[in-house]
DNA sequence: AAAAACTCCGTACGTCGAACGACGAGGAGC
DNA sequence: GCTCCTCGTCGTTCGACGTACGGAGTTTTT
C-alpha cells in the first residue's frame, strides 16, 4: 500500500530502460515480449481499471506469461511506472496557436487532457522526474510555446512549472471525479444526498457565515463541483499574471 | 498498494467519527483509547517514516495494544486517514495582511507550509472531500481573505480554488524533494550524478535545442530544482492575474 | 445476580511484491 | 555438427498487508 512510486529504482538502470540501451541477450531463447508489449499492457490495464489493478500478476496474466517472467523485461513495478509514464508522455504535441496566449494555454489545456485520458497519473508519487526520451521532448515542445517573447531562460522555466503545477493541482479535482465515478458506483449527486442531511445537522452556520454563503451559492451553481469550470477561470488568471510579466520584461528588456 | 485512499468508507460513519457523534458507550469496559488518541498516532507515525509505514500493526503497536483493537475507534484505514487529514486542517490560521492580496499570500503559504510539514498529504489519493469540522474551518477562513473586494461568491471560491491548486500543485515538487532526501538517503546532487553521464550520452542536444539550452540555464542557477523559488514567482504571477481580475471588477462593478 | 453491551485480541484468509533456484532452449566455439 | 554455457521462463515460497470472525473478559443496566 502507498507504494505506486515511481523513481525508486537504480536510476541507471530505469534510464537504459528508458532509452531503450538495455544491454541486449545474445544468447539463451529468445524472448517471448518487449519492454514496450509489458509497457502498453500495464497501460491498458491501469486505463481500465485503475492503479489499484496494476499488479504483477494481474500485468503477466494479461500477457500469458507466468508472474516471474516479467522480471526479465522490468527489474520491478516503480521501473514500470517510470516506463509507462513516459510513454504517456508522448502524447503530448507541439502546441499550436498564434500567439503565444494561445500556445501555452494549448499545453495547459493538452496537459490537463492528457491526466483526464488517464487519472491515474496523479495519483503515482514521483520520487524524481521521469528523465525519459518522451518526458524531454515533452519539455522542449512545452518551452517552445514560450519562446521568443521576451523571457530569459529562467524565466522560461518557471512560466513552464507555474502552468503545470496549476494543471496538475486543478485536474486532481476533475479525474478524482471521473475514478470515484466509475469505481465507486456512487456520483457526487448521490454522496450528497448521504452526507447532505447529517452534514446540515452538525455544521454551525452561524461559525462560518462565509463558508455557509459561499459554499451554498457554489454548490447551487454547479451541481456540487465544477472542475472543468474552475479550470478555465484558473488558466485565465494565470496567463493574465504571465502577460503582465511579458509585458513588463518588453517595456523595460534590461531588467 | 495504491490504496491510500481517503473518502472510501461509508460516509456516514466517517462524517460521525469526524464530528465526534458517534454514539458512545454506555456499558461494558472502558476505553483504554480514543479516537483521537489513535488519529495522533497515526500522524506522529507518518510525519516520521512517511505513508507507508501506515500500517494497522504499527500503529497499534505504537498505542501498545493489539491491531484488531483498532477496530474499535476507527472503522478501517480509508477513515483513519480521512480523520488525519482534517486534524491537520486545523493548523491554518487566520489569513494576516492589510491587504487582501497580502491575505491571499497568506493563505497560500500556509498550505504551502503545512504540506510541507507533512508532505505525506499530497500523496493520499482523497476520493471525496473531507467534510470534518477543521477542513469547514479552514474553507471559512480562507474564504475570508477574499471577502469584501468585489468579487462574487462564485468567484471568491474560484478565486480560492486557483490559489489552492496552485499551490497543491507546486508543493509537490517541494514535498517530493524532502520526502526523497529524507526516504532514499539519495540527494538530488547524488542522483543527478549518477543520472547525469548517462543522459549526457543519449541526450540529443540537436533535437532538441530549447529544452537543452533552458535546461542547462535552469539547472545551473538552482541545484537541479528550487521549488520555494518557483513557488514565490509563480505566487506572485497568481496573485497579479487575480489583481487584474478584481481591478476590472471594481472598475465596471455590474459585469 | 443475571443479562446485555461493549472492549480487546488470537487466529486466519486472501492478496500482494518479490526472492530463489530448477528447467530447458538455443547461440558460440570448436 | 556437437557441446557447453548463457539466459529466458516459471513453480514455489516468504513475509507483510488489511481485516473478518468469534470468544473472553469487563462494566453497566435491569
Amino acid at each position: 500500500m502507498s507504494d505506486d512510486i515511481s523513481g525508486r529504482g537504480d536510476p541507471r538502470k530505469t534510464l537504459e530502460l528508458l532509452w531503450g540501451r538495455a544491454p541486449r541477450a545474445s544468447r539463451g531463447p529468445k524472448a517471448r515480449l518487449s519492454v514496450a508489449d509489458v509497457v502498453k499492457a500495464a497501460i491498458a490495464l491501469v486505463d481500465a481499471e485503475g492503479l489499484a489493478a496494476l499488479t504483477t500478476r494481474r500485468v503477466a496474466e494479461d500477457l500469458g506469461v507466468s508472474p516471474m517472467s516479467l522480471y526479465t523485461y522490468v527489474p520491478g513495478k516503480p521501473e514500470l511506472i517510470d516506463l509507462m509514464l513516459d510513454a504517456l508522455m508522448g502524447e503530448i504535441r507541439a502546441p499550436s496557436g498564434a500567439t503565444w496566449r494561445e500556445r501555452v494555454a494549448d499545453v495547459a489545456r493538452q496537459n490537463w487532457a492528457l491526466v483526464l485520458r488517464h487519472p491515474w497519473m496523479i495519483e503515482v508519487v514521483t520520487h524524481r522526474p521521469v528523465l525519459g526520451p518522451n518526458s524531454i521532448a515533452k519539455y522542449h515542445l512545452e518551452l517552445s510555446a514560450l519562446e521568443g517573447i521576451g523571457l530569459d531562460d529562467l524565466e522560461m522555466d518557471r512560466a513552464l512549472t507555474l502552468v503545470l503545477d496549476y494543471v496538475a493541482g486543478a485536474v486532481r479535482g476533475a479525474a478524482r471525479e471521473r475514478t470515484v465515478k466509475e469505481r465507486t458506483g456512487m456520483t457526487d449527486r448521490e454522496w450528497w444526498a448521504q452526507v447532505g442531511p447529517f452534514l446540515a445537522e452538525v455544521f454551525d452556520a452561524e461559525r462560518f457565515p462565509i463558508a455557509a454563503r459561499v459554499g451554498q451559492v457554489a454548490g447551487e451553481a454547479y451541481g456540487a463541483h465544477d472542475p472543468a469550470g474552475a479550470f478555465a477561470f484558473g488558466l485565465e488568471r494565470v496567463l493574465d499574471g504571465l502577460e503582465l510579466l511579458v509585458a513588463r520584461k518588453s517595456r523595460r528588456p534590461a531588467s
